[in-house]
DNA sequence: AAAACGTGGAT
DNA sequence: TATCCAAGTTT
């Protein structure tokens, strides 16, 4: 496929979002990544710009509470995401010179920093020649290139390589096209109803030229989440974000009925990092008061 | 390598 | 109302 058909369609049809904005830092385009990550972009752009509002700097996060990060979190959804951006904060200023990496070796030690996370930063911030490989980009080329219906099962390297295939030599080029099959993919080449009739790539297409077949691989497994631990953790964690100071065990005690798997639950907040218990025996979002003091 | 990990809008 | 799905990472 031709990278200049795309990058230039992207650049006449790519939505505006905060964080492609000129003047937007490294650290923003990270902040954007790791927030996006399973979650839809609508619920990311109001925290992100309060986000970067309050903490312009990798430094500025690392100063704060974890409490404080998980506060701002708010609804986000995974807040183990934020725990980990403020740790990859904490080792940026630390040992980066509060300075996003550019490079994808060094980003993917960066806690909370994977395949995917690594690759965008690296092109979407410094322009460089990354195969960035997202669900959406998967259904891009299982479609466009493989005349499939549907992505099968993720394999990263098989998935890095496939768009590796595509990614032109030059490096700016190839950075764009990487964003580019993103956003073809987010808008154009979806997963319900996609819009062929936009699409830039549709004469070329092989699952076009094969007729649209239907998706023929392994059925995706079903998330089911009433009655998880997820579920249950999300409440314990909502009442504490939801609340200016320490609660006693009470407070939590009434949003799940089964006490077994609500103490499992907070046990695993605990562990996580993510609820810290004070002195007196009541909780709080980590770091937010002094653990060894009473009130 | 499968499973855990939140949340809410859209269909 | 129920199911699907959204810029994944970690263990």
């Amino acid at each position: 496929m031709d990278a200049g058909t795309l990058v230039g369609w992207f650049d006449a049809n790519a939505r505006e979002l905060p964080w492609r904005a000129d003047g937007t830092t490294p650290w923003g385009v990270l902040v954007s990544e790791i927030m996006l990550q399973q979650t839809p972009v609508a619920r990311v752009e109001p925290v992100w710009l309060d986000w970067m509002a309050r903490w312009p700097r990798p430094s500025a996060l690392a100063a704060v509470s974890r409490g404080e990060v998980v506060r701002a979190w708010g609804k986000l959804g995974y807040p183990r995401r934020a725990l980990r951006l403020h740790e990859a904060a904490t080792v940026i200023a630390a040992e980066h010179d509060d300075t996003v990496p550019s490079d994808v070796d060094t980003l993917l030690s960066l806690p909370g920093i994977g395949a995917y996370t690594a690759r965008a930063v690296a092109a979407f911030a410094y322009g460089r020649r990354a195969p960035v490989v997202d669900t959406n980009v998967r259904r891009v080329v299982a479609r466009a290139v493989h005349g499939a219906g549907d992505a099968g099962q993720p394999s990263t390297k098989r998935d890095l390589s496939d768009v590796d295939d595509l990614l032109p030599v030059e490096e700016k080029l190839a950075a764009r096209l990487s964003i580019a099959l993103m956003e073809l993919g987010a808008i154009v080449c979806t997963a319900r109803s996609p819009r062929c009739t936009m699409c830039p790539i549709h004469a070329e297409c092989a699952w076009q030229l094969a007729g649209t077949p239907e998706y023929t691989g392994p059925a995706k497994a079903v998330q089911t989440y009433a009655g998880t631990d997820r579920q249950v953790r999300g409440k314990l964690l909502d009442v504490l974000r939801g609340t200016a100071g320490p609660v006693p065990k009470s407070r939590l005690d009434v949003v799940w009925s089964d006490a077994g798997q609500r103490e499992a639950c907070l046990a695993s907040l605990l562990d996580d990092g993510l609820v810290e218990q004070l002195a007196d025996g009541r909780f709080t979002l980590p770091g937010e008061h002094q653990a060894g003091s009473p009130k």
